[in-house]
RNA sequence: GCUCGAUUGGUGUAGUCCGGCCCAUCAUCUCGCCCUUUCGAGGCGAGGACCCGGGUUCGAAUCCCGGAUCGAGCACCA
């Protein structure tokens, strides 16, 4: 049987080797059409679908630790899950794990800012927002019913002492305590009967997993909120037992009906052990998905906590110095949400670790602000040469286009006299001029000849192929500053700037021949990119 | 060390489940050309990749085995 297959299998082999394709296409076309009609494999566009998904009913969550404003990174979770929520028409909700007052205080100011950034990113408010250390006691609840269920226990060794446990894989002694003894010490436990380190909730594994990290891991811990308060005036000290992110992370996503959890691959084991937990309950863990690390080359490693000493210590002139990766300082700096959405959209969800560029930002922004923004010229290292021949050849008013591409936006203007006229142009453009026998084209104005000094016009036509340069007139432009930010250095460029337009605060412009910016004031403009 | 997980051009991705329309997609990048009175935008074109070694098969990026490399977790952080 396998051998008459065989026999025919190479039969066809030869036959497309010899005469084509095209040559076995028509074959089948006339003995066995049916066999033509591939299912054509659909191309994924954007984020791959997610498993389960039923449109209207997803539910997502992204849940950062307010302990300063978004990062960057943060931004991967707030797109991507906002847009899984649109794709699916479901919701998603953003939650404050703000469960540790002494190693990562909440910055009191984080929760309204992150909800500001969330809304420029997204365009809307997150459909629920909800703040871990308003529902300790619900996690409370959860913890003694496990507890007496059996399925935690309150185990009074060190940290050090557990280790052992762990490593040897054999069981902590505390662990055979009946459900009644553990809900005594639980009692305990909360009214601060115990000092931070000497007790803390247990979920019930198995010793002997092969994965360590799994092994009776702690659900609840105690935390001393007398000394480390908790920021947030309406908690303060209010509580001394605090859950620890598996098992808080864990029981809200239940109670929320978290159908979907995209996180980062750091916190599989999170997973794992928030399964062994839901075991115990009976629950269905969500679906679960990994992304990877993101390193963008231009930034270097920043930590949430490591910013807020460097501000603190003044290296840094807030969370939104253009030299910071949060989005505080790229909505500053005119970082278009829509091109944050669409680079998060392109890398996609993959467990890679990946590095990418701020070009590839910089090329999405571009896409979306160029057909928008106004031209204007700036003028940086201004040369100042004086106009002496050719005056009588200029027009009263120069015009030129807000935006080449778009007529509908107007012109630029200004008023030019006969009688007296010095020319601004950039020190470097120069050298341009000397490489053409000292001549250069003034753009939409005029060719003229640099002696020293001064300037000829030549005609105002283009006479013959000269290089383009932008160019100021002395009475039409005012002083003004480009701010330009490196990746570790802030640099104020001085020049000179067209006055025709008056720009808003916070509208983007591209200064041509230099990049795109950010009008900060009437003389302040911000670089972004180019 | 133990436990997970990943590996497609310079950088990201698609395809891998279910082997053959894949001498491998799209974007970015680089380089040309066109257009344009900006070094911008736009248009066209080119460049460049299946981690390695075995195996299965007529046929492997795709399946199997082995190895390498990279990353994460093994916290009373999130």
């Amino acid at each position: 049987m396998t051998l008459i297959i065989k026999k025919f299998v190479e039969e066809a082999n030869n036959l497309a080797e010899n005469q084509g394709l095209e040559h076995l296409r028509k074959i089948l076309e006339e003995n066995a059409p049916e066999l033509l009609e591939r299912k054509i494999k659909e191309k994924r566009e954007g984020l791959p679908e997610l498993k389960n998904a039923i449109q209207g009913k997803v539910v997502l969550r992204f849940a950062p630790n307010p302990n300063g404003p978004l990062s960057f990174g943060h931004s991967r979770g707030i797109v991507i899950n906002s847009e899984y929520a649109k794709r699916y028409g479901g919701k998603w909700i953003l939650r404050f794990d703000d469960t540790d007052t002494v190693r990562k205080p909440p910055l009191p100011s984080a929760y309204n800012s992150i909800q500001e950034e969330v809304e420029w990113l997204t365009g809307k408010p997150p459909d629920k927002i909800i703040i871990a250390s308003d529902r300790i006691e619900t996690y409370y609840k959860y913890a003694s019913e496990l507890i007496s269920k059996g399925g935690a226990y309150i185990c009074t060794l060190s940290a050090e002492e557990f280790r052992e446990f762990r490593q040897s894989k054999s069981n902590s002694p505390d662990r055979d305590r009946s459900p009644q003894e553990n809900l005594m010490l639980w009692e305990k436990m909360l009214n601060g009967e115990f000092q931070p380190g000497e007790a803390v909730v247990r979920i019930k594994t198995d010793m002997t997993l092969p994965n360590p990290a799994l092994r009776d891991w702690p659900a609840l811990r105690i935390q001393d909120t007398k000394n480390n308060p908790h920021p947030r005036e309406s908690i303060k000290s209010k509580y001394i037992v605090w859950p620890l992110l598996d098992f808080q992370s864990g029981i809200e996503d239940y109670l929320q009906g978290v159908t979907h959890i995209i996180r980062g691959k750091d916190l599989m084991d999170s997973t794992r052990k928030q399964t062994l937990l839901y075991e115990h309950f009976g629950w269905k863990y969500p679906e679960t998905v990994y992304w990877g690390r993101v390193k963008i080359h231009e930034f270097g490693g920043f930590s949430t906590s490591g910013m807020r000493n460097d501000i603190k210590e003044g290296k840094y002139s807030g969370w939104d110095d253009p030299r910071l990766p949060t989005i505080a300082s790229m909505q500053r700096r005119g970082f278009s949400p829509e091109a944050l959405r669409n680079f998060w959209i392109e890398l996609a969800l993959t467990q890679k670790d990946i590095s990418a560029s701020m070009e590839t930002i910089y090329s999405h922004n571009v896409k979306i602000i160029d057909h928008t923004s106004p031209r204007l010229f700036f003028v940086k290292k201004p040369l100042t040469l004086k106009l002496i021949d050719g005056l009588e050849k200029i027009p009263s008013v120069f015009k030129t286009l807000v935006h080449p591409e778009d007529e509908s936006l107007g012109y630029r203007t200004w008023k030019l006299s006969t009688e007296e006229m010095n020319v601004i142009i950039e020190e470097e453009d120069l050298e341009l001029a000397n490489k053409n026998n000292n001549k250069i084209r003034l753009k939409d104005f005029a060719d003229i000849q640099i002696k020293e000094n001064t300037a000829s016009i030549i005609s105002l036509k283009p006479n013959e192929k000269l290089p383009i340069i932008h160019w100021l007139d002395s009475k039409n432009s005012h002083d003004a500053t480009l701010e330009i930010s490196t990746e570790n250095r802030i640099e104020l460029i001085s020049g000179k700037l067209e006055n025709s337009l008056r720009l808003e605060k916070n509208e983007l412009t591209q200064l041509e021949r230099i990049g795109y910016a950010k009008v900060e004031n009437d003389s302040k403009l911000i670089f972004l990119h180019d």
